[in-house]
DNA sequence: CTAACATGCAACAAAATAGTTGCATATTAT
DNA sequence: ATAATATGCAACTATTTTGTTGCATGTTAG
C-alpha cells in the first residue's frame, strides 16, 4: 500500500507551497521569464528601466533563490542570477500528479456509473 | 513577429501570478490535494478534523476559487467545493513555456559555442 | 415546531510581504 | 588615487494575509 508518512507528505507539501508563493507575483514571474529567456543577469540589469527600487528586486530575487528557481553567483563586483530549470520542472510534475488524481477519479465514477 | 502588445503579456502574467499565489500555501495545497481526489465536500466536511477554524478553510477555499481552481456550489443548507481543472492544466502550460524558452536558449548557445 | 447543523458576515489582532530610504563597503574604470 | 558602479544591510512604513471570535440567518431532522 502507498502508506507514506503524513509527516513526509506534509513536508513536501510545504516545500512545493513555498515555489508556487514563490511564483505568485507579477514581478518575479516577469524575473522568471526574462531570466529563462537567457544569460545570467546582474541586480542593475534586471532593475534597469523598471520602476521598482534596486532593492525591492534584490528581494524579489532572494526569494526565487530561496524557493531554487534561479541560483546566484557573485563575479566581481555584482551578482549575476541564472534560472534554475529543475525546481520549475518538479513542479510540473506535481502539477501533473494533481491532475491525474482528478482524472483517475473521474473514470472510477464513470465506471460506476456505467454498470 | 510576435509583438503581442507589453498590457497583453502583463495581464496574462497577473492572472497566472494569482493562481501561482493560490495554490502557494500549505493548507490550500492540501485542500486541493482532498478535492482532486474525486467526490465535492462541504466547507464542514473539509473543516473536520483539522485544526484550522471553520472561518480560516471557508477564507483559503475563496482563495482558491477566486483564481477557479475549485468552484463551489450551494446545494440546501450546505456549500459544495469541486475541484476544477481547467486552471490547472493551464497553469502546466504556463510552466512548460518557461521551460521550453529555457531550453531554446541552451539550444540557441550550443549552436554558438560550436561554430 | 424546535433543535441541530451549515454557512455567511463583520470586526479585530497578529504576522508576513512589499516597498522605500539612507548608509556602508567592495570592485572597476580612468 | 578617485570616481563611478554594484551590491549589502538595516530601519521603517504601509498593505495584505492569516486567523480568531461573536452573532445572524437559512436549512433539515426528529
Amino acid at each position: 500500500m502507498s502508506r507514506r508518512s503524513p509527516n513526509r507528505v506534509a513536508a513536501k507539501r510545504r516545500a512545493y507551497a513555498a515555489v508556487f508563493a514563490a511564483l505568485g507575483d507579477q514581478t518575479r514571474l516577469a524575473l522568471v521569464a526574462r531570466l529563462s529567456h537567457g544569460e545570467p543577469r546582474s541586480i542593475s540589469q534586471l532593475t534597469r528601466g523598471r520602476r521598482l527600487s534596486r532593492q525591492a528586486i534584490t528581494k524579489h530575487l532572494r526569494v526565487l533563490e530561496g524557493a531554487g528557481i534561479v541560483r546566484s553567483v557573485r563575479s566581481g563586483r555584482e551578482s549575476l542570477f541564472e534560472f534554475h530549470p529543475e525546481t520549475v520542472i518538479d513542479l510540473k510534475g506535481y502539477l501533473d500528479f494533481v491532475s491525474q488524481q482528478w482524472d483517475q477519479a473521474l473514470s472510477r465514477l464513470q465506471s460506476f456509473v456505467e454498470r
